[in-house]
DNA sequence: ATAATAACCTGAGGGC
DNA sequence: TGCCCTCAGGTTATTA
């Protein structure tokens, strides 16, 4: 469900009301995420909420010392809901934080994760390794250009590729690509440096818009205060089975990397 | 190192 | 109604 968009929102909608708030309870229904949620998350009741921050799709809730890295997987999502309101179906965690609204963790498909750990979280064996935020000065077209020096793959999974550059998902892979006006299926080797630059400009400004619409509400997305993003309505292929908004042409679907690609035949070379 | 594939899960929707 | 199939916003582990 959730790419950096969807993340950011959910970080934003949520650190106001938690941040300096003391952990209260918490209460794991289901640990069986993508890897068993760890006994040790239950040491962290009293502590209190320094900031939540975000390094690609992975929220980072800081304790001082101690930290939480929580993924939403393909399918979670974040709520605040009042302490007496029963759990959704699918409702694995809960935290209480004070005593303000209470933090629920759905995930039908369970491909997310919650772990905790010490120290500097950017050096957990998740993150360390991890490529530049997209809408940071360190990703830019140069660099894009050389890390596909080495990949003969498509550009489309090399950009979803996290160790490339974070965030990127599949909704926003294909309307970059769209914006940016190249074929999915280029060989990344084969971009040339301009065109590198064009691209990674289009993946600053699709994330961009889309955070500014609170993301994309496709089924199931909410926000954090169980509102849709809006970014749905400004999708140019993703989804989409009829022509192309800018030429007219009809919007392709293909396979790549087991994932599915839309993208315009007239538009996109 | 890079590339391709399977794997982890549940639910929705279409066709018959 | 039920069954079978395909699809779904992610990432890691394993194998060539």
């Amino acid at each position: 469900m959730p790419e950096l968009p969807e993340v950011e929102t959910t970080r934003r909608g949520l650190e106001p009301h938690l941040r300096g708030q003391p952990v209260t309870r918490i209460d794991i229904r289901q640990p069986r995420l993508r890897w068993p949620v760890p006994e040790a998350i239950q040491n962290f009741r009293g502590h209190s909420l320094r900031n939540l921050k975000r390094r690609g799709k992975y929220l980072i809730f800081n304790f001082g010392e101690d930290y939480w890295l929580w993924h939403l997987g393909m399918s979670g999502s974040l709520r605040l809901l009042p302490p007496e309101a029963a759990p959704a179906a699918h409702e694995h965690v809960r935290v209480d934080f004070g005593n303000g609204p209470t933090l629920r963790y759905r995930d039908p498909r369970r491909f997310g994760a919650l772990l905790c750990g010490s120290g500097d979280p950017l050096h957990h064996p998740l993150l360390a390794d991890l490529g530049p935020e997209p809408l940071s000065d360190a990703f830019d077209g140069a660099w894009l250009h050389e890390r596909c020096q080495r990949r003969s793959s498509a550009i489309k999974t090399v950009i979803m590729d996290s160790h490339v550059v974070v965030g990127v998902g599949n909704i926003y892979a294909c309307e970059s690509l769209f914006l940016a006006g190249i074929n999915p299926k280029t060989r990344a080797n084969r971009l040339s440096p301009g065109r590198a630059e064009r691209l990674a400009r289009s993946i600053r400004d699709v994330l961009s818009a889309a955070i500014d619409q609170g993301g994309t509400t496709l089924r199931d997305f909410t926000r954090s205060d169980g509102q849709p993003g809006y970014f749905a309505q400004r999708l140019n292929v993703y989804g989409q089975n009829g022509d192309c908004p800018r030429c007219g042409r009809g919007i392709r679907r293909i396979v790549q990397a087991q994932r599915s690609t839309f993208y315009c035949p007239g538009c996109q070379h």
